[in-house]
DNA sequence: AGGCGCTTGTGAAGTCGTGCACAAATCGCG
DNA sequence: CGCGATTTGTGCACGACTTCACAAGCGCCT
């Protein structure tokens, strides 16, 4: 267990620049428990243990603790996790102790609702441009910032150092817009098009698609609904709610031959 | 168009109500093919490769094969998938057969986008009904939709056959606002607060979260910034384009103490 | 000081998902 | 009618992730 962590006990506050490499999986949920971090932190708590991080944070402590093993030996035995330390450490991993700059193009329905987000701001992030093609949305001032026309980006994106770019843009507008954000040095992007995005290596895409979460939802009400004959097996026989839950399967599968 | 659901060759079209129970990784990719296969339906294509359409979607085609060998044979050997008929299949495993009725609780910067938002409608959803607390939002009407008062989710919910709700209130109202949903028999929720949710068994919970998105998005920033002072080790050296992708990096670690 | 209860960190086993590689199936063509 | 080109469907091995279970470490109390 000697593991020469990264910083960790060496006693040395001051350089740790090699990251871990991460499992993805687990850096999915560190700005989960991030966020659960800060709200225990506004609530007064200065420790908190596997158990108790792991309910605020919707994960089983098994897997929190081996998440966190991963960044290194921050909590105490018997004890806990120290807050305020925990928050720095993941922040520091996350990269976040930097506020990253951020460009948002397509300023339309989706556009709008996220330039005026403040949860941006709360956690890291600056919108620090907004871009449209529309010149008639060109010049429109949106919670503070001022519409800039596409053909703007590569400059302001310089200027600005902007490494992480939006896209709320048409599907059919977004590769092109890709395009664009890489040849202006974006290097991370988050796609709301439903669309597939190609781009090349070293720049990541994330992708949120609202209709793709539906279906899955969807798939998941097809599959219940496939279910009702089968009687209450609850495995779990204390289920609080669960009110009339019935009507509501009512007609459902229209299988009919 | 009757439903040769799944048993295809088997001859007995009689009754196959089950659903193959699908890798969850496998349901989650679905809705993307569907979306690729609309879009090859609409280029005038009728039959697909593996490989074309995994290149569509974005993954790799043994994936594609592997998942699609899930629903049922339906491709042809040396030909490819007709595409008419696996959308027709997607759709049926997903319950998009039927129009599925959502409700969108709150209707504030986020909501009304989504309230406004055609990739619903398209994608098998009606947006069945607005809720929100604030009495100075209940009455607006939004894209053909009258916003009503949270109070009458449960009345509403059981007229429309709601299944689906949609969380766009802030976090510190998403926990009550899902114990509504749930009450009025709402079995699927896709929430858009930052916070978990706690719901009884049988109820599914998707969670949106695009501080995440960009936090996840952070860490590989920081991880490609502390590579900097390696050379192209590039494992394949044969990266097309990367432009000039340089200056992005420049001033990356503060790793201050 | 020593023992006790609590909690972390982690080997190890189990589960799930991925990608390869190829036999089987189908079509088009000669 | 048979053959070769093509593409699916899948067995298998591998890797990633999850979960269990417990020894090691820590603080507190006596
Ligand atoms: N509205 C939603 O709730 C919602 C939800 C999920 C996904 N989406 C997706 O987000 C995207 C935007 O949705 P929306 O409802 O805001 O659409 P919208 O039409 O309201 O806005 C699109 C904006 O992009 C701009 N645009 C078009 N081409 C551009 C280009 N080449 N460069 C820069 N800007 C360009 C348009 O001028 C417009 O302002 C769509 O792909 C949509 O499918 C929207
Ligand atoms: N705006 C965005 O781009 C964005 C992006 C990602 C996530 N989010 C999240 O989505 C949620 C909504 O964001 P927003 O910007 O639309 O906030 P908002 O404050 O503009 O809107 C919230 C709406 O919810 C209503 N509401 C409050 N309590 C309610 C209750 N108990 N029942 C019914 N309605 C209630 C409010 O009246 C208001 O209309 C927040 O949790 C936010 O963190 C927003």
């Amino acid at each position: 267990m000697s593991q020469q962590r990264p910083g960790g006990q060496s006693g040395q506050p001051g350089a740790v620049p090699a990251l871990p490499d991460l499992p993805e999986a687990t850096v999915a949920r560190l700005p989960e428990y991030l966020r659960a971090l800060h709200n225990l932190a506004e609530t007064g708590h200065d420790t908190v243990s596997s158990e108790g991080l792991a309910a605020a944070a919707g994960v089983n402590s098994a897997k929190l603790r081996k998440d966190l093993s991963h960044l290194g030996s921050y909590g105490t035995r018997g004890v806990g996790y120290d807050v305020a330390l925990l928050i720095e450490q993941i922040e520091y991993v996350l990269g976040l102790t930097q506020r990253r700059a951020v460009a948002l193009v397509g300023v339309g329905n989706l556009g709008h609702a996220l330039a005026g987000y403040a949860g941006f701001a709360t956690r890291g992030f600056r919108i620090a441009a907004l871009f449209d093609a529309d010149p008639s949305r060109v010049g429109e001032q949106i919670s503070g910032l001022v519409v800039r026309h596409i053909e703007d980006l590569a400059e302001i994106a310089a200027a600005e150092s902007i490494a992480i770019g939006v896209i709320a843009t048409p599907a059919a507008a977004a590769q092109s817009v890709a395009d664009q954000l890489v040849a202006a040095g974006v290097t991370s992007i988050l796609n709301f098009a439903p669309c597939v995005l190609s781009v090349p290596e070293g720049v990541d895409v994330r992708k949120v698609d609202l209709a793709i979460e539906l279906q899955i939802l969807s798939f998941h009400e097809h599959r219940k609904a496939s279910l009702t004959s089968l009687p209450a097996t609850g495995p779990t026989g204390g289920l609080t709610a669960l009110p009339g839950g019935l009507s509501a399967t009512g007609t459902e599968e229209a299988v009919g031959t």
